[in-house]
DNA sequence: TGTACATCAGTGAACGCGCGTTCACTGATGTAC
DNA sequence: TGTACATCAGTGAACGCGCGTTCACTGATGTAC
């Protein structure tokens, strides 16, 4: 396709990729259809033939993110030994890492309204996305976590502490911790004394 | 002060109370200079006489937030058993509903950029709330807890949970923890785990 | 006690900006025959 | 294999909107004398 083509070609995946890079440059505040139109070098009417509005393009690259999320956890579970703690601990520190490098994004699929809660897409994402702290709290109890009380409260204490981690980590609130700069193996105890 | 009278008389406050209700009402991306004047019955230049932009305004927002978040766990402290145990717990479950109860203010205060972060009110009111934990963590070790490492380790974990819940309830992902509705016990038990 | 005047806090009209949206259009592609 | 035509994906100008900001102004207040 030469540059001087009249149609893009795959314009929905150029979009997807602009807005992610417009995401991750001026956050979920500065995030302007008009923005990612330029930045995929199209009139900034475009992206109407492929997206609703904003907030359609933002749910698609919502979605993206829980996939590439879950991708991350996984891949750190596949490098870490083979012990229930071990696996959870890399999920968790996984977790924590994704936040840290894609704040913006991560924003958008924890602390946003923006994205429709709706999109079956979206929730599927989301779901296999959690079904991976919640295989790997499963596996360390011996059960299925989610079918039980206490394991849903096991699965509710080490999610809410990564999560804490990142959130806090992001805002720069954990500056306090470890002035020495270890911060792997500092962030590694708090997720493992979290584990049931 | 009549209603005809041409000057407000204390513009600065009724502007804040004003911001407060609009950020509650629109959020922080909904939140306009313009609307907090309309809310407060005065022309949209006239804030300009006492903040200097919106974000002037959102910090001290963000102050006021603050100096009420650290009410809130202390007035629960008082009610509650004098053991440490308790006292943290008590801390920390007022933690939370301040931020269910105030999301977007808690937003602003612990995720947004917008406050100023060299504003020195800013920052005291922060580090004052920051203390109601330390003070509870240090007392249940018998120690002072941020003069060493064990013990920041401990102020983080716990206020990590704390708000890891918080962020993950405000956006409901653990509606699966207990349908029958005992919502503060689970909370509770939570928040006790986490205690060194 | 009264008057003059500086200062301050508000008004309201105007401006420019970037946004999303609309619309008539144009160029490319694919399909029917 | 060629031609006609429908459809689709893009353009770019125009629009209205709400925003923050500016500015000349006006009304109230406080102070000097």
């Amino acid at each position: 396709m030469t540059k001087m083509a009249y149609h893009h070609g795959d314009l929905r995946h150029a979009l997807l990729a602009a807005a992610e890079a417009e995401l991750a440059e001026k956050g979920l505040e500065g995030f302007t259809l008009r923005g990612c139109a330029k930045r995929a070098g199209v009139s900034h009417a475009a992206p109407a033939h492929h997206f609703k509005d904003a907030d359609e393009l933002l749910t698609a690259l919502a979605v993206g993110g829980f996939q590439r999320f879950t991708s991350a956890m996984r891949d750190r579970q596949r490098l870490a030994d083979l012990n229930p703690r071990a696996q959870l601990t890399a999920a968790g520190m996984a977790y924590v890492e994704f936040a840290t490098a894609n704040r913006p994004l991560f924003n958008l699929m924890f602390g946003s309204q923006r994205p429709d809660t709706k999109d079956a897409a979206l929730a599927a994402s989301k779901e296999e996305a959690f079904g991976v702290l919640v295989e790997a709290v499963s596996t360390l109890r011996g059960d299925t976590a989610m079918a039980n009380e206490p394991g849903r409260r096991d699965v509710a204490a080490c999610w809410a502490t990564v999560h804490g981690i990142a959130t806090l980590l992001m805002a720069g609130h954990l500056d306090f911790l470890n002035p020495a700069g270890q911060r792997d193996d500092m962030l590694r105890g708090l997720i493992e004394r979290s584990m049931p």
